[in-house]
DNA sequence: CTGTTAGCGCGTTCAG
DNA sequence: CTGAACGCGCTAACAG
């Protein structure tokens, strides 16, 4: 039953060619004639010939892996940046390791010292919601490999950052609204400490400057985000009565003020217009006449990919940057309605 | 910058002990005595020493890798396999990887020639929907190693099926319409050539006799389940008029039949109740009165991945057997509505 | 262009 | 209980 596997040696023995001149047809090395390549190829397909990459690996302290670390699967915008990820990788020739940290800082550091022990070439990651120190990130980086940041930014020196541009996003998300004629419109704002929300308010204050409206401090929300703060948010915006639009910092307060204003019989999108972040396929389904600014994903994943890959291959150290995208996709609210 | 990495022959070295005691103790073999175990272990840890898998991997001929090939993560129902399939291989010491076939034959091909390659101890496979041949995956077994198929069977000898029992789903499901109140409940059946949906027939036809309704054969409609078929159903549906329930044998059908009854003003759960399978929250969401059945992916990812390991660990041959997952969550319809 | 030699880092014989 | 020596399969470096 468990057939052995054959090496390089089997067939250099049957072929009476060194196993060195195998190994280098096998990796179709140019220094050996393209006659003896197709002998070797042929013999090797003959004999069922499957490439040890263990000893490879050993060999060239290289193992074409990268890994991508990030909190769940499940999520879909991670899923979607996977696939970013893979594409680029199967161009270039490497294999992609998944890991999930289910936002645990423990499970992070085992997750790393694992890929350590494993010698990938290089890691990617969206650092979970506990991590407080990144010692054993610069662990890894200390024997010399790159890590490349994307979603949740990070202070690591030597790292490059992969984001969207969010002032960008907010600046066209509040600039839709304006166009479609709103003019009181609500902005659910979170912690200011935290850059991109930040940025996310400067883009809604700018977009509001430049079709001349006035700014009303009574609409800015400041909050967790939470689905608890959406719904307290909806009773205000209930209270205040003078809203007509709405732009959300992030997609999870968005919902749950929209689910709440609509159990009080406030009619979407008639009454108000509402923008926010969208991550994954809910935010559209549950409320069709929500436009949303889709991050995108998989362009994340390509990007962050091909500057990891770009470091291994030129075993070039970076300053730390930020490289943000600007492709952003705006969903068109759909007024089918159920 | 570029650390050099410690083996255990610097430990060796530093402490004047043999690398070979020293990799004993690395591995707390019980022939070394525990105070130069703790010694190894101490310097190990102060110099940082991280073991290289790779070289031994290539020693043992063994990389406690197991990989799970899948038609891509971003379905809910996939991920949350793999969450079942990751709690146990972490218990047992074992590392996942995870790759996408993406519903293609020739990547689900590269993709078993390259976990050959690099020697994982064993696969769990959903095959891609393109697949026709078994050969790559034969190829595999002949090595010696274990597959364990699930979600999708495969006739392959000497591998394990995980599956979920569709006909106890389907019985319940009806039984769960008929104890409602429904009497004229339609089915939307698969094509009876797959064993699948013939069991999940079965299930219906057999919950409607234990409840003594006549068999309406008007009232089963066969298709691909493909959205066109459930609009096309629907449409049935409305000419029929008799039809106060729906037990769907998928959730694609369900839902785009549900969406386009609503749009004709059919109200739901008033008129009609419908069952059908769910796989992700999607259908929970677009319309909280759905009853579904959900089928215990988590469940299953645990179940598959504790018979892989156990088939790699005691390197039994089976035969071919098909395991089925009983306990079937249903999600009560929520009255809630928008 | 091809062969020879050596060794990646570890685990496993054997001796002792 | 510990040490010496070998080899897993492959490839880099050097000869020829």
């Amino acid at each position: 039953m468990s057939q052995k596997k054959i090496t390089i040696h089997d067939i250099s023995r049957v072929l009476g060619i060194d196993s060195s001149t195998v190994s280098r047809a096998l990796n179709d090395s140019d220094r050996v004639t393209k006659k003896t390549k197709e002998i070797i190829l042929k013999k090797a397909k003959e004999l069922g010939y499957q490439r040890n990459t263990l000893a490879s690996n050993l060999r060239t302290n290289k193992t074409q892996t990268i890994a991508v670390v990030l909190p769940r699967i499940s999520r879909y915008f991670f899923a979607t940046v996977i696939a970013g990820v893979e594409q680029i990788a199967q161009e270039k020739g490497y294999n992609v390791i998944i890991c999930q940290s289910l936002d645990s800082f423990e499970r992070e550091k085992k997750i790393i010292s694992n890929l350590i022990s494993n010698r990938v070439d290089g890691i990617l990651i969206s650092i979970s919601m506990e991590t407080t120190d990144y010692e054993h990130l610069k662990n890894f980086q200390s024997f010399g490999n790159p890590i490349v940041f994307f979603d949740r930014p990070c202070t690591l020196e030597n790292c490059v950052n992969i984001n969207i541009d969010n002032y960008q996003a907010s600046f066209l998300a509040t600039e839709h609204l304006l166009q479609k004629g709103c003019q009181q419109i609500a902005h659910f704002s979170g912690k200011q400490n935290i850059e991109l929300y930040k940025q996310r308010k400067n883009g809604y204050l700018d977009a509001l400057k430049k079709y001349q409206i006035d700014i009303d401090e009574s609409l800015i929300f400041e909050s967790n985000l939470s689905e608890e703060d959406g719904i307290i948010m909806a009773k205000k915006i209930i209270e205040t009565k003078k809203i007509d639009g709405l732009y959300a910092a992030n997609d999870t307060s968005a919902i749950s003020a929209i689910q709440y204003l609509k159990s009080e019989g406030i009619k979407i999108p008639k009454d108000i217009a509402v923008v926010g972040f969208n991550n994954d396929p809910i935010a559209a389904v549950i409320e069709p006449s929500l436009t949303t600014i889709n991050q995108p994903a998989f362009q994340m994943g390509k990007k962050a990919s091909s500057q990891l890959i770009s470091q291994i291959e030129h075993k070039s150290t970076v300053n730390q940057s930020f490289v943000l995208i600007s492709e952003l996709i705006i969903r068109e609210s759909s007024n089918k309605s159920f």
